[in-house]
DNA sequence: CTATATAGTAAGATAAACTGACTATCTTGT
DNA sequence: ACAAGATAGTCAGTTTATCTTACTATATAG
């Protein structure tokens, strides 16, 4: 009744449900236009790619998952056409690992079907609520990522 | 440098560090406190398991897992102590799955860690910034679901 | 130039989800 | 009253994404 009544949700599956909202709208979007052979898992693979390539163990530190995990996923999208492995010319251990053409248009997709939830998002909270929520969310990872520094 | 400078991670990326920084903590927390044998994927249940007890259908449906995947957390936490099930008097098919004594000892720890966790990001961030934050994801799930229904 | 660190791979285990098929019981329409 | 269908829960098997431990090849530093 009152704005004050306690919601009984709590805190984490409220951060939970907007993130997966727009994990299963990102997947949905990328099946329609073509991309069928990706899953969930991989899009931290995208997030963390470095234009000029990566390597694996980079990606797996970024991502917080081990390089066997991230190497998997890596074999997966190799095998699918979306990133390829170069011996790096500056260490003989070293592969890089970067996005192929079908790589770029798949993060170029991603993106705009994220701005077009976004936008939904925009219009029915305000634009400057979206704003702001990301301000905070922003704040609050600085301050996450500070913690887990120390 | 200036403060309207884009942000490169994804609003998707900006829900899921905050949320498994929650999960993290609420984790770790009872690991400290003695509740040794939880996995997160338990988390779940603990958040929609009633006070008078619930079918497992229910349970799988609000969680939105099978009913088979509930079914296997149900048997952990039950192999656990944590929570028990009855046959449901009023349906001979069903049985009433609640919270032992142990299980609201766990629920309770877990509510108290969190509580924690929310009065950090509240001192840092401001009480009304977070009070603000939660409102905004409540409305943001409020559409969310809205949407889902059509 | 040897010792150690690093990049990546291999093999195998486990957790958490899924699908499909099944039994037992309840509900409903005639 | 009872047959047809719906619902609660289980069983068996599979997939996906993770992990740990152990390894090879290469690089780097004392």
């Amino acid at each position: 009744m009152t704005q004050n009544q306690k919601d009984r949700r709590m805190l984490g599956a409220m951060l939970r449900i907007p993130f997966q909202a727009i994990v299963a709208r990102i997947n949905e979007g990328l099946r329609t236009r073509g991309f069928t052979d990706l899953r969930p898992a991989h899009f931290v693979i995208f997030q963390h790619i470095h234009p000029e390539g990566s390597h694996l163990t980079e990606l797996a530190e970024q991502a917080q998952i081990t390089k066997q995990s991230a190497g998997a996923l890596v074999d997966h999208l190799m095998a699918c056409g979306y990133i390829e492995r170069l011996p790096d010319p500056n260490d003989g251990r070293a592969k890089i690992v970067r996005l192929t053409e079908r790589g770029r248009e798949l993060e170029k997709a991603a993106r705009e079907i994220l701005s077009q939830v976004e936008q939904e998002w925009a219009e029915q909270l305000g634009d400057e609520r979206l704003t702001q929520l990301k301000q905070t969310l922003k704040d609050l990872i600085a301050l996450i990522e500070e913690g887990a520094k120390s």
